[in-house]
DNA sequence: GGCTTATCCTGGGCGC
DNA sequence: TGCGCCCAGGATAAGC
């Protein structure tokens, strides 16, 4: 489950291997994993188009191409994005792939399919098509604290984890770095986030901003589903709180970590260090 | 308006 | 071994 860190890992790869390639053909083996336009158009309008920029906002891989299109990606649950040789072994959850004029394939990997790409023209905004780009929150290593998050928590009643998962609120913090920014804080989950005082709030931002800062160092998550350009695992996991942890001891005072679900979402916290 | 719940989707783990 | 059930979760729509 691809989150902040990991798209960022994803994103200095792309752009550090594929500026100035020229995209020369695309294959689409599954339609619902293109956002926009038609399958057709797809294949029909991508070959040509150099890359010139890669960016990240939030979750979302910002592809600026040659005469002002572009390509968006959302890996969702279990996208993965992997650059190959030319004519590589298909992987069974293979969806797209575009051939490179350097020889190379970019491969989009998904096996849950909850992923997307979206080509756009040089007259088409990607914001006006992906809603979740339009109404997009701050980016948390660049604009977040507590003159911006302070009335945004002001006399909300859902819980913190709901909050910082929000992405309209905070871009790219999903369910792992939820779960560790708020073990970092000293932070129940399920507290109300109307409830918290302005230091908590502060403590709250620097964990959030510390956690995913060091996930990036360690080139993201090692959850299966995850692996960089080079299809090597980050090894951020290794060294989680309470992220899938239930039942194992918190790793500052020995107690049990518990697993409660909170927004339909599985939540693991520490009893103890966590009021 | 704010919040919760359902939906999409499929592989893996588990119990029988 | 094989079957059925449950779980995982990001974004969005629907419902309360």
């Amino acid at each position: 489950m691809p989150e902040l860190p990991e798209i960022e890992t994803i994103v200095k790869g792309l752009r550090s291997e594929l500026i100035h390639d020229v995209i020369s053909h695309a294959v689409v083996l599954r339609e619902a994993s293109i956002g926009h336009p038609s399958n057709e158009d797809f294949v029909r309008q991508l070959p040509g188009h150099e890359i010139e920029r890669v960016k990240r906002r939030g979750k979302y891989i910002l592809i600026e191409l040659s005469d002002k299109a572009s390509l968006v990606i959302h890996l969702k649950m279990s996208g993965r994005l992997l650059l190959k040789k030319k004519k590589s072994k298909h992987n069974k959850f293979l969806r797209v792939f575009l051939t490179l004029k350097s020889g190379r394939e970019l491969h989009f990997e998904d096996m849950r399919v909850f992923g997307r790409m979206w080509y756009f023209g040089s007259n088409q905004k990607p914001e006006d098509k992906i809603k979740g780009l339009n109404t997009m929150g701050v980016e948390p290593l660049d604009h977040l604290d507590i003159k911006y998050l302070k009335p945004l928590l002001k006399k909300k009643t859902a819980p913190i984890k709901n909050v910082i998962m929000d992405q309209t609120i905070i871009a790219g913090v999903g369910n792992i770095y939820a779960d560790e920014s708020l073990f970092l804080a000293g932070i129940k989950p399920a507290r109300k986030a109307g409830s918290l005082k302005d230091s908590e709030m502060k403590t709250l931002i620097e964990s959030i901003i510390k956690v995913l800062t060091t996930a990036i160092k360690a080139g993201g998550s090692s959850m299966k589903d995850y692996t960089n350009l080079e299809g090597v695992n980050g090894n951020y996991m290794s060294q989680s709180f309470v992220y899938r942890r239930t039942g194992q001891n918190c790793r500052k005072c020995k107690t049990q970590i518990e697993r409660i679900k909170i927004g339909g979402r599985s939540t693991h916290f520490c009893p103890c260090c966590q009021k």
